[in-house]
DNA sequence: TTTGGCCTACTGGTAAACCAGTATTTTTGC
DNA sequence: GCAAAAATACTGGTTTACCAGTAGGCCAAA
Protein backbone atom coordinates (compact mmCIF):
# COMPACT_ATOMS: atom_id res chain seq x y z
CA UNK A 1 0.00 0.00 0.00
CA UNK A 2 1.28 3.52 -0.90
CA UNK A 3 2.02 5.79 2.17
CA UNK A 4 0.53 8.99 2.93
CA UNK A 5 2.08 11.79 1.13
CA UNK A 6 3.06 14.95 3.13
CA UNK A 7 4.27 18.14 2.68
CA UNK A 8 5.85 20.21 5.17
CA UNK A 9 5.18 24.26 5.01
CA UNK A 10 7.21 25.97 7.98
CA UNK A 11 9.45 28.71 8.10
CA UNK A 12 11.51 27.41 10.88
CA UNK A 13 14.36 24.82 10.22
CA UNK A 14 13.88 23.73 13.15
CA UNK A 15 10.32 22.59 12.74
CA UNK A 16 10.93 21.29 9.70
CA UNK A 17 13.58 18.95 10.97
CA UNK A 18 12.23 18.26 13.76
CA UNK A 19 8.58 17.01 11.90
CA UNK A 20 10.42 14.98 9.17
CA UNK A 21 12.46 12.85 12.34
CA UNK A 22 9.40 12.75 13.80
CA UNK A 23 7.73 11.33 10.87
CA UNK A 24 10.69 9.30 9.67
CA UNK A 25 9.62 6.06 11.66
CA UNK A 26 6.01 5.99 10.27
CA UNK A 27 5.95 3.54 7.12
CA UNK A 28 3.02 4.85 6.37
CA UNK A 29 3.97 8.36 5.97
CA UNK A 30 6.38 9.69 3.17
CA UNK A 31 7.68 13.23 3.60
CA UNK A 32 7.46 14.28 -0.18
CA UNK A 33 8.61 17.99 0.30
CA UNK A 34 9.53 20.92 2.54
CA UNK A 35 8.85 24.31 2.05
CA UNK A 36 9.58 27.64 3.98
CA UNK A 37 7.14 30.11 3.05
CA UNK A 38 3.56 30.68 1.79
CA UNK A 39 4.64 31.17 -1.34
CA UNK A 40 6.74 28.03 -1.68
CA UNK A 41 4.15 25.59 0.11
CA UNK A 42 1.61 26.42 -2.58
CA UNK A 43 4.21 25.86 -5.12
CA UNK A 44 5.36 22.52 -4.03
CA UNK A 45 1.46 21.55 -3.20
CA UNK A 46 0.76 22.30 -6.80
CA UNK A 47 3.42 20.39 -7.89
CA UNK A 48 3.54 17.32 -5.88
CA UNK A 49 0.00 17.08 -4.86
CA UNK A 50 0.30 15.74 -1.24
CA UNK A 51 -2.36 13.76 0.51
CA UNK A 52 -1.52 15.98 3.67
CA UNK A 53 -0.23 18.82 4.23
CA UNK A 54 1.04 20.07 7.16
CA UNK A 55 0.82 24.05 7.64
CA UNK A 56 2.33 26.33 10.00
CA UNK A 57 -0.37 28.93 10.47
CA UNK A 58 2.37 31.77 11.36
CA UNK A 59 4.31 32.15 7.86
CA UNK A 60 6.38 35.37 6.76
CA UNK A 61 5.08 36.12 3.39
CA UNK A 62 1.72 34.59 2.97
CA UNK A 63 -0.41 33.81 5.98
CA UNK A 64 -0.84 29.89 6.68
CA UNK A 65 -4.41 30.90 6.03
CA UNK A 66 -4.47 32.32 2.90
CA UNK A 67 -2.70 29.36 2.11
CA UNK A 68 -5.06 27.03 3.58
CA UNK A 69 -8.03 28.98 2.03
CA UNK A 70 -6.08 28.84 -1.72
CA UNK A 71 -5.23 25.45 -1.79
CA UNK A 72 -8.70 24.21 -0.04
CA UNK A 73 -10.39 25.56 -3.10
CA UNK A 74 -7.79 24.15 -5.79
CA UNK A 75 -7.24 20.82 -4.26
CA UNK A 76 -9.67 19.32 -2.66
CA UNK A 77 -8.58 16.16 -2.01
CA UNK A 78 -5.70 17.59 -0.27
CA UNK A 79 -6.35 17.43 3.54
CA UNK A 80 -4.51 20.52 5.66
CA UNK A 81 -3.27 19.74 8.91
CA UNK A 82 -2.57 23.05 11.30
CA UNK A 83 0.27 23.72 13.36
CA UNK A 84 0.98 26.40 15.78
CA UNK A 85 1.82 27.44 18.82
CA UNK A 86 -1.28 29.19 19.57
CA UNK A 87 -3.77 27.31 21.35
CA UNK A 88 -6.46 29.84 21.16
CA UNK A 89 -10.69 29.35 19.82
CA UNK A 90 -10.16 32.13 17.52
CA UNK A 91 -7.44 30.21 15.43
CA UNK A 92 -8.97 26.89 15.75
CA UNK A 93 -12.15 28.59 14.09
CA UNK A 94 -10.91 30.35 11.61
CA UNK A 95 -8.30 27.38 10.28
CA UNK A 96 -11.20 25.42 10.29
CA UNK A 97 -13.54 27.80 8.09
CA UNK A 98 -10.49 28.16 5.75
CA UNK A 99 -10.97 24.30 5.37
CA UNK A 100 -8.20 22.77 7.70
CA UNK A 101 -9.41 19.63 8.24
CA UNK A 102 -7.01 19.01 11.30
CA UNK A 103 -5.70 21.57 14.17
CA UNK A 104 -2.01 20.14 16.26
CA UNK A 105 -0.34 22.41 18.34
CA UNK A 106 3.64 22.57 18.16
CA UNK A 107 3.79 20.53 21.12
CA UNK A 108 1.91 17.56 20.35
CA UNK A 109 3.22 14.29 20.71
CA UNK A 110 4.82 12.30 18.20
CA UNK A 111 1.39 9.68 18.59
CA UNK A 112 -0.69 12.73 18.19
CA UNK A 113 1.09 14.28 14.93
CA UNK A 114 0.68 10.21 13.89
CA UNK A 115 -2.57 10.15 14.20
CA UNK A 116 -3.45 13.63 12.94
CA UNK A 117 -2.19 12.63 10.00
CA UNK A 118 -3.87 9.54 9.65
CA UNK A 119 -7.24 10.51 10.62
CA UNK A 120 -7.34 13.55 8.10
CA UNK A 121 -6.51 11.36 5.67
CA UNK A 122 -9.43 8.86 6.46
CA UNK A 123 -11.42 12.00 5.86
CA UNK A 124 -12.31 12.81 9.46
CA UNK A 125 -11.56 15.91 11.25
CA UNK A 126 -8.50 15.80 13.74
CA UNK A 127 -8.41 17.89 17.01
CA UNK A 128 -5.59 17.52 19.02
CA UNK A 129 -6.24 16.62 22.59
CA UNK A 130 -5.06 20.16 23.97
CA UNK A 131 -7.68 21.64 21.51
CA UNK A 132 -10.24 19.32 22.07
CA UNK A 133 -9.98 20.01 25.86
CA UNK A 134 -10.35 24.34 24.70
CA UNK A 135 -13.18 23.57 22.67
CA UNK A 136 -15.48 21.40 24.76
CA UNK A 137 -13.89 23.20 28.11
CA UNK A 138 -15.23 27.09 27.13
CA UNK A 139 -18.20 28.53 25.97
CA UNK A 140 -18.11 29.51 22.09
CA UNK A 141 -16.40 32.77 22.66
CA UNK A 142 -17.02 35.68 19.48
CA UNK A 143 -14.90 35.42 17.05
CA UNK A 144 -12.81 39.17 17.12
CA UNK A 145 -15.59 41.77 16.79
CA UNK A 146 -15.70 42.81 12.60
CA UNK A 147 -14.34 46.36 12.93
CA UNK A 148 -14.70 49.48 10.58
CA UNK A 149 -11.06 50.38 9.01
CA UNK A 150 -11.82 53.94 11.09
CA UNK A 151 -12.66 51.52 14.54
CA UNK A 152 -9.39 49.80 13.91
CA UNK A 153 -7.29 53.43 13.37
CA UNK A 154 -9.22 54.85 17.05
CA UNK A 155 -8.33 51.27 18.71
CA UNK A 156 -4.74 51.77 17.28
CA UNK A 157 -4.23 54.97 18.96
CA UNK A 158 -5.76 54.27 22.01
CA UNK A 159 -3.85 51.39 22.62
CA UNK A 160 -0.74 53.80 21.75
CA UNK A 161 -2.23 56.03 25.13
CA UNK A 162 -3.43 59.20 23.11
CA UNK A 163 -6.39 60.87 24.72
CA UNK A 164 -9.86 61.27 22.17
CA UNK A 165 -8.77 65.06 22.15
CA UNK A 166 -5.56 63.71 20.42
CA UNK A 167 -6.85 61.19 18.23
CA UNK A 168 -9.28 63.59 17.11
CA UNK A 169 -6.73 66.27 15.74
CA UNK A 170 -4.72 63.62 14.08
CA UNK A 171 -7.83 62.33 12.11
CA UNK A 172 -9.32 65.32 11.76
CA UNK A 173 -12.51 64.92 13.14
CA UNK A 174 -14.31 66.10 15.99
CA UNK A 175 -13.83 64.91 19.50
CA UNK A 176 -17.61 63.98 19.57
CA UNK A 177 -16.79 61.59 16.48
CA UNK A 178 -13.87 60.10 18.12
CA UNK A 179 -16.31 59.51 21.59
CA UNK A 180 -18.77 57.85 18.98
CA UNK A 181 -16.19 55.35 17.58
CA UNK A 182 -14.95 54.54 20.77
CA UNK A 183 -18.46 53.64 22.27
CA UNK A 184 -18.71 51.47 19.01
CA UNK A 185 -15.88 49.75 20.35
CA UNK A 186 -16.59 49.42 23.77
CA UNK A 187 -20.26 48.20 22.86
CA UNK A 188 -18.35 45.52 20.06
CA UNK A 189 -15.94 43.80 22.18
CA UNK A 190 -18.56 43.75 24.68
CA UNK A 191 -16.85 45.96 27.70
CA UNK A 192 -17.32 48.50 29.09
CA UNK A 193 -13.97 50.39 29.85
CA UNK A 194 -10.53 50.72 27.97
CA UNK A 195 -8.74 48.24 29.93
CA UNK A 196 -10.82 45.47 29.49
CA UNK A 197 -10.97 46.83 25.26
CA UNK A 198 -7.21 47.14 25.60
CA UNK A 199 -6.60 43.89 27.45
CA UNK A 200 -9.04 41.73 25.07
CA UNK A 201 -7.60 43.73 21.62
CA UNK A 202 -4.28 42.70 22.82
CA UNK A 203 -5.56 38.88 23.81
CA UNK A 204 -6.62 38.91 20.43
CA UNK A 205 -3.34 39.71 18.81
CA UNK A 206 -5.34 43.07 17.34
CA UNK A 207 -2.72 45.40 18.91
CA UNK B 1 39.82 16.28 18.97
CA UNK B 2 36.75 15.46 20.97
CA UNK B 3 33.49 16.85 19.86
CA UNK B 4 31.71 19.47 22.24
CA UNK B 5 28.59 17.67 23.90
CA UNK B 6 25.56 19.00 23.80
CA UNK B 7 22.55 18.33 26.08
CA UNK B 8 19.06 19.63 24.83
CA UNK B 9 16.31 20.48 27.44
CA UNK B 10 12.90 21.12 25.02
CA UNK B 11 9.69 19.92 26.08
CA UNK B 12 8.25 19.56 22.82
CA UNK B 13 9.01 16.70 21.01
CA UNK B 14 9.55 18.64 17.52
CA UNK B 15 12.27 20.97 19.16
CA UNK B 16 14.14 18.02 20.76
CA UNK B 17 13.88 16.15 17.04
CA UNK B 18 14.67 19.13 15.22
CA UNK B 19 17.44 20.23 17.17
CA UNK B 20 19.01 16.51 17.02
CA UNK B 21 18.79 16.48 13.13
CA UNK B 22 20.18 19.80 13.06
CA UNK B 23 23.04 19.15 14.88
CA UNK B 24 23.67 15.58 13.76
CA UNK B 25 25.69 16.15 10.37
CA UNK B 26 27.99 18.56 12.44
CA UNK B 27 31.59 16.30 13.39
CA UNK B 28 32.59 18.48 16.07
CA UNK B 29 29.07 18.48 18.29
CA UNK B 30 27.61 14.93 19.75
CA UNK B 31 24.50 15.18 21.04
CA UNK B 32 24.83 13.42 24.29
CA UNK B 33 21.59 13.95 25.98
CA UNK B 34 17.56 14.94 26.06
CA UNK B 35 15.47 16.14 28.57
CA UNK B 36 11.78 17.23 28.06
CA UNK B 37 11.42 19.15 31.56
CA UNK B 38 13.50 21.16 34.03
CA UNK B 39 13.92 18.61 36.33
CA UNK B 40 15.16 16.13 33.87
CA UNK B 41 17.17 18.37 32.43
CA UNK B 42 18.83 19.37 35.65
CA UNK B 43 19.88 15.68 36.42
CA UNK B 44 21.48 15.08 33.09
CA UNK B 45 23.48 18.11 33.09
CA UNK B 46 24.89 17.03 36.63
CA UNK B 47 24.86 13.58 35.50
CA UNK B 48 26.65 14.12 31.38
CA UNK B 49 27.93 16.92 32.54
CA UNK B 50 27.85 18.29 28.89
CA UNK B 51 29.99 21.12 27.57
CA UNK B 52 27.03 22.97 26.12
CA UNK B 53 23.58 23.16 27.40
CA UNK B 54 20.73 23.97 24.63
CA UNK B 55 18.03 25.24 26.76
CA UNK B 56 14.35 26.05 26.10
CA UNK B 57 13.45 29.10 28.60
CA UNK B 58 9.65 27.81 28.54
CA UNK B 59 9.40 24.60 30.95
CA UNK B 60 6.35 23.15 32.21
CA UNK B 61 7.83 22.83 35.52
CA UNK B 62 10.43 24.60 36.51
CA UNK B 63 11.45 27.65 34.15
CA UNK B 64 14.62 27.43 32.01
CA UNK B 65 15.60 30.98 34.16
CA UNK B 66 15.38 29.13 37.34
CA UNK B 67 17.09 25.86 35.33
CA UNK B 68 20.01 28.78 34.08
CA UNK B 69 20.85 29.98 37.43
CA UNK B 70 20.85 26.99 38.99
CA UNK B 71 23.34 25.48 36.58
CA UNK B 72 25.66 28.14 35.99
CA UNK B 73 26.37 28.08 39.66
CA UNK B 74 26.19 24.26 40.11
CA UNK B 75 29.07 23.99 37.01
CA UNK B 76 31.07 26.93 35.86
CA UNK B 77 32.00 25.34 32.85
CA UNK B 78 28.33 24.18 31.41
CA UNK B 79 27.98 26.76 28.45
CA UNK B 80 24.14 27.63 28.56
CA UNK B 81 22.64 28.86 25.49
CA UNK B 82 18.99 29.95 25.45
CA UNK B 83 16.01 28.79 22.80
CA UNK B 84 13.47 30.47 22.75
CA UNK B 85 10.30 32.01 20.24
CA UNK B 86 10.74 35.32 21.96
CA UNK B 87 12.72 37.80 20.54
CA UNK B 88 12.40 40.42 23.54
CA UNK B 89 14.69 42.40 25.46
CA UNK B 90 13.51 41.43 28.32
CA UNK B 91 13.76 37.96 28.36
CA UNK B 92 17.72 38.20 26.47
CA UNK B 93 18.60 40.23 29.98
CA UNK B 94 16.69 37.73 32.23
CA UNK B 95 18.51 35.01 30.58
CA UNK B 96 22.05 36.64 30.90
CA UNK B 97 21.77 37.66 34.24
CA UNK B 98 20.93 34.28 35.09
CA UNK B 99 24.37 33.09 33.42
CA UNK B 100 23.18 32.15 30.10
CA UNK B 101 26.38 32.22 27.68
CA UNK B 102 23.42 32.42 24.58
CA UNK B 103 20.62 33.89 22.90
CA UNK B 104 19.23 31.84 20.29
CA UNK B 105 15.86 32.08 18.79
CA UNK B 106 14.20 28.91 17.74
CA UNK B 107 13.48 30.25 14.13
CA UNK B 108 17.16 30.24 14.02
CA UNK B 109 19.02 28.91 10.91
CA UNK B 110 21.07 25.54 11.40
CA UNK B 111 24.17 27.72 10.66
CA UNK B 112 23.41 30.00 13.47
CA UNK B 113 22.58 27.38 15.93
CA UNK B 114 25.98 25.89 14.96
CA UNK B 115 28.02 29.17 15.71
CA UNK B 116 25.96 29.50 18.80
CA UNK B 117 27.29 26.13 19.87
CA UNK B 118 30.99 26.80 18.73
CA UNK B 119 30.92 30.10 20.06
CA UNK B 120 29.92 29.98 23.56
CA UNK B 121 32.16 26.42 24.05
CA UNK B 122 34.66 28.82 23.07
CA UNK B 123 34.08 31.25 25.83
CA UNK B 124 32.73 33.97 23.98
CA UNK B 125 28.80 35.20 24.29
CA UNK B 126 26.66 34.45 21.45
CA UNK B 127 23.32 36.24 20.18
CA UNK B 128 21.93 35.03 17.41
CA UNK B 129 21.28 37.97 14.32
CA UNK B 130 17.70 39.12 15.24
CA UNK B 131 18.52 39.55 18.61
CA UNK B 132 21.93 41.16 17.85
CA UNK B 133 19.37 43.55 15.79
CA UNK B 134 17.19 44.15 18.82
CA UNK B 135 19.45 44.68 21.01
CA UNK B 136 21.60 47.33 18.79
CA UNK B 137 18.53 48.80 17.54
CA UNK B 138 16.67 50.34 20.56
CA UNK B 139 17.41 51.47 23.58
CA UNK B 140 18.05 49.48 26.96
CA UNK B 141 14.55 48.93 28.05
CA UNK B 142 13.69 48.78 31.73
CA UNK B 143 12.98 45.14 32.34
CA UNK B 144 9.18 44.63 33.52
CA UNK B 145 9.09 46.44 36.95
CA UNK B 146 9.54 45.06 40.06
CA UNK B 147 5.87 45.24 41.47
CA UNK B 148 4.70 44.96 45.18
CA UNK B 149 2.35 42.15 45.93
CA UNK B 150 -0.38 44.97 46.36
CA UNK B 151 0.58 46.49 43.36
CA UNK B 152 0.27 43.14 40.94
CA UNK B 153 -3.06 42.50 42.64
CA UNK B 154 -4.49 46.05 42.15
CA UNK B 155 -3.10 45.34 38.67
CA UNK B 156 -5.06 42.55 37.88
CA UNK B 157 -8.12 43.73 39.19
CA UNK B 158 -7.61 46.89 36.42
CA UNK B 159 -7.03 44.53 33.81
CA UNK B 160 -10.39 42.89 34.79
CA UNK B 161 -12.18 45.93 34.12
CA UNK B 162 -12.87 46.91 37.91
CA UNK B 163 -13.11 50.62 38.56
CA UNK B 164 -10.84 51.94 41.59
CA UNK B 165 -14.13 52.18 43.89
CA UNK B 166 -14.88 48.84 43.23
CA UNK B 167 -11.40 47.43 43.76
CA UNK B 168 -11.18 49.15 47.20
CA UNK B 169 -14.20 47.47 48.35
CA UNK B 170 -12.83 44.16 47.46
CA UNK B 171 -9.60 44.47 49.15
CA UNK B 172 -11.21 46.45 52.24
CA UNK B 173 -8.78 49.88 51.32
CA UNK B 174 -10.24 53.29 50.45
CA UNK B 175 -10.50 54.46 47.47
CA UNK B 176 -7.69 56.63 48.17
CA UNK B 177 -5.09 53.63 48.43
CA UNK B 178 -6.17 52.55 44.98
CA UNK B 179 -5.25 55.50 43.88
CA UNK B 180 -2.34 55.57 45.06
CA UNK B 181 -1.03 51.93 43.67
CA UNK B 182 -2.97 52.95 40.94
CA UNK B 183 -0.58 55.79 40.64
CA UNK B 184 2.41 53.99 41.51
CA UNK B 185 1.85 51.52 38.50
CA UNK B 186 1.65 54.01 36.33
CA UNK B 187 4.98 54.79 37.21
CA UNK B 188 6.90 52.10 37.23
CA UNK B 189 5.78 51.49 34.00
CA UNK B 190 6.37 55.00 32.93
CA UNK B 191 3.76 55.12 31.11
CA UNK B 192 0.57 57.97 32.02
CA UNK B 193 -2.70 56.09 31.62
CA UNK B 194 -4.85 52.50 31.96
CA UNK B 195 -4.54 52.04 27.78
CA UNK B 196 -0.98 51.96 27.94
CA UNK B 197 -0.60 50.29 31.53
CA UNK B 198 -2.43 47.40 30.32
CA UNK B 199 -1.14 46.81 26.86
CA UNK B 200 2.52 46.76 28.05
CA UNK B 201 1.62 44.38 31.26
CA UNK B 202 -0.48 42.18 28.05
CA UNK B 203 2.93 42.05 26.35
CA UNK B 204 5.00 41.50 29.15
CA UNK B 205 2.58 38.75 29.67
CA UNK B 206 2.26 40.06 33.58
CA UNK B 207 -1.63 39.52 32.47
C1' DT C 1 17.92 51.31 67.02
C1' DT C 2 17.71 52.98 62.47
C1' DT C 3 16.44 52.80 57.82
C1' DG C 4 13.95 51.71 53.84
C1' DG C 5 10.12 49.64 51.61
C1' DC C 6 5.36 48.75 51.63
C1' DC C 7 0.79 49.89 52.68
C1' DT C 8 -2.53 53.02 53.85
C1' DA C 9 -4.46 57.46 53.48
C1' DC C 10 -5.26 62.46 52.73
C1' DT C 11 -5.93 67.48 50.30
C1' DG C 12 -7.24 69.71 46.31
C1' DG C 13 -7.97 69.71 42.37
C1' DT C 14 -8.38 68.97 36.63
C1' DA C 15 -8.77 66.03 32.74
C1' DA C 16 -10.86 62.51 30.47
C1' DA C 17 -13.82 58.71 29.83
C1' DC C 18 -18.26 56.76 29.88
C1' DC C 19 -23.34 56.86 28.98
C1' DA C 20 -27.67 57.31 26.25
C1' DG C 21 -30.19 58.98 22.68
C1' DT C 22 -30.21 61.15 18.44
C1' DA C 23 -29.32 62.77 13.52
C1' DT C 24 -27.14 63.89 8.96
C1' DT C 25 -23.89 62.99 5.42
C1' DT C 26 -20.92 60.01 2.97
C1' DT C 27 -19.48 55.72 1.32
C1' DT C 28 -20.06 51.12 -0.11
C1' DG C 29 -22.01 47.13 -2.18
C1' DC C 30 -25.51 45.08 -4.91
C1' DG D 1 -30.02 53.93 -8.23
C1' DC D 2 -30.96 52.36 -3.73
C1' DA D 3 -30.37 50.45 0.76
C1' DA D 4 -27.30 49.61 4.24
C1' DA D 5 -23.20 50.55 6.52
C1' DA D 6 -19.84 53.75 7.92
C1' DA D 7 -18.45 58.17 9.33
C1' DT D 8 -19.35 62.31 11.40
C1' DA D 9 -21.47 64.95 14.85
C1' DC D 10 -24.50 66.67 18.56
C1' DT D 11 -27.08 67.32 23.49
C1' DG D 12 -26.73 66.67 28.16
C1' DG D 13 -25.03 64.87 31.31
C1' DT D 14 -22.34 61.58 35.23
C1' DT D 15 -18.55 58.86 36.56
C1' DT D 16 -13.94 57.92 36.82
C1' DA D 17 -9.16 58.49 36.21
C1' DC D 18 -5.16 61.26 36.49
C1' DC D 19 -2.06 64.63 38.87
C1' DA D 20 0.99 66.38 42.59
C1' DG D 21 2.37 66.70 47.06
C1' DT D 22 2.19 64.87 51.47
C1' DA D 23 2.32 61.78 55.75
C1' DG D 24 2.00 58.03 59.35
C1' DG D 25 2.23 53.11 60.74
C1' DC D 26 4.20 48.59 60.27
C1' DC D 27 7.71 45.30 59.37
C1' DA D 28 12.06 43.34 58.07
C1' DA D 29 16.83 43.86 57.50
C1' DA D 30 21.10 45.99 58.59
Amino acid sequence: MSPIHVLIVDDHAMVREGLKALLQPLEYVAVVGVAATGAEGLAAARQLRPDVLLLDINLPDISGLDVCQTLSAELPNLKIVALTTFNEKLYVTRMMQAGAAGYVLKNALPEELAEAITKVYAGKKYFSDDVQHLLLETPTAPAAPLLTRREKEVLAAIADGHTSQHIADNLHVSLLTIETHRRNLLTKFGVNNTALLIRQAAQLGLL
